[in-house]
This record gives C-alpha cells, sequence and structure tokens, in this order.
DNA sequence: GAGTCAGATAAGTGTATGCTTATGTTTCTT
DNA sequence: AAGAAACATAAGCATACACTTATCTGACTC
C-alpha cells in the first residue's frame, strides 16, 4: 500500500519539478480545457504538450476526459491530496502565524 | 517579490523531486543532526550528502548551524510554509474531507 | 605545529529528461 | 471515402543532474 504512495509521491514532485508543467497544471487549476487551448499563449509544440500532459497524467494532478476528437483536461484532485499528505507529515514545522496556513491547517483537520 | 518567490517554488519542486534528498529531508524532520549522522544508514557517499544538503538549504527546505567542526542540520520551516503557500492556491481541488484520501489510498491498493 | 576529522568544493562521467521532427491513430466533416 | 483536425507516440539529440574520485578548508587533538 504504502509502496504505491511512494511511487505516486516521486511522479508527483518529479512533475511539478518542470516549470512548464508547473505552469500548465496552472492553467488548468483556473479552468479546465483541452489541449490545443492549453497551448495558446504558451510556445510549446504539440508533442511537447501532449509529453507533459502524460507526465501530469501518471503523477494524478491531471486527468483526462475524451470529447470526440477533443481531449479535455483537468485538475485532478488525488495528485493535491497526496501533496497534502505529504505536507502534512511534517506540519509540526509549519510555522504558526500565516493565516493562509491556519486555513490549510483546519481544512486539512477534518 | 513574486519572482523570489518563484524561484524558491522551482527550488523546492527540484529538490523533492529526488528520492534521495526526500530521504534526508525526512530524517531530518524526524531529528536534526549533522551530516554525518544522516550518513549512517543511508548508503551514499560524503560528497553526495555534502551536495544534496546543499540542494535542500537553497531550498529553504534545511538550514544548517555550525557547531565547531559539525555543521548540524535541521527543517527549516520556510520552504514548508511555501509549500504550503502553492498547495493553497489550488485549494478548491482539494477532497473535502480525508475520507477522500483514505478512499484514494484504498484504491491505489486494488 | 602536525595530524586528523567534518564537511565543502572541483572536475569528470553516465544517465535522465525535455525538446525536436516525423509519423501514427482516432474522430469529425464534406 | 477522402481529407483534415486533435492528439499520441517514436526516435534522435542536447542539456541537466546525480554520482564518482580527488582535493581543499576549517576546527579539534596531541
Amino acid at each position: 500500500m504504502y509502496a504505491y504512495v511512494s511511487f505516486m509521491e516521486h511522479d508527483i514532485f518529479k512533475a511539478l519539478a518542470d516549470p512548464t508543467r508547473r505552469a500548465i497544471f496552472e492553467k488548468l487549476a483556473a479552468a479546465g480545457m483541452n489541449a490545443s487551448a492549453l497551448r495558446e499563449g504558451m510556445a510549446i509544440s504539440q508533442p511537447a504538450m501532449s509529453q507533459h500532459l502524460a507526465v501530469l497524467r501518471t503523477a494524478r494532478l491531471v486527468r483526462e476526459e475524451r470529447q470526440g476528437r477533443f481531449v479535455n483536461y483537468e485538475v485532478d484532485p488525488d495528485g493535491l491530496a497526496l501533496i497534502a499528505q505529504w505536507l502534512a507529515k511534517y506540519r509540526a514545522y509549519w510555522p504558526a502565524r500565516i493565516d493562509a496556513l491556519k486555513d490549510l491547517l483546519r481544512d486539512m483537520d477534518q
């Protein structure tokens, strides 16, 4: 069981280590869209985008939904949940004062 | 200001993309210790450890405290805070409760 | 002061990674 | 049925990265 988590954890951090993929993820967080729409204003080739999306998919940071010949992408909460889980392990070290962090903590505490 | 955050963000995800560095960080989260103590049971050369610690330091995931000829390392809350901040941006996508996390883990267990 | 110990840095090397061009696959249009 | 559009995949290449061995720096001991 934890082996799976470790693999996923590795995939996630690997995926987020690339600035282009973080930008793609951020764009998808604002609104789900297909790969072509994602490319707009991003100076990235079609194969490169496809490869990045594959990495994000493997990390469960993003999920696809086929719609005819389009593939709509959106944020997959599972990946974010795993990051939250990883972060929660080190909760003892978070600075207590930052308001945003308090919100974070409260939400994860439920 | 936000430029600094972006740089730091990149350093952090790059740093955590390596499994050895995640292991080092995890060990330090359990207890602060010097570089030699960190190496114990880790099958890693002295220069490699030193290089990994430099990366973690740059990412502000870890901080050093010289003590004579020893250098004691410990978790730096600043790095964790930046991850929490990053994660907070996507709070809208988190599974509503921890139960969802448990479901995820169970699913991954198959 | 000489030797030793903890750790950092330098330089070189094999592999991983992100890109490119080319091509494949599926769906839609006409 | 033929072409085009939306993606995915394959193969090749240049760079980044994590490791190695060798050397350097600074602090402690004798």
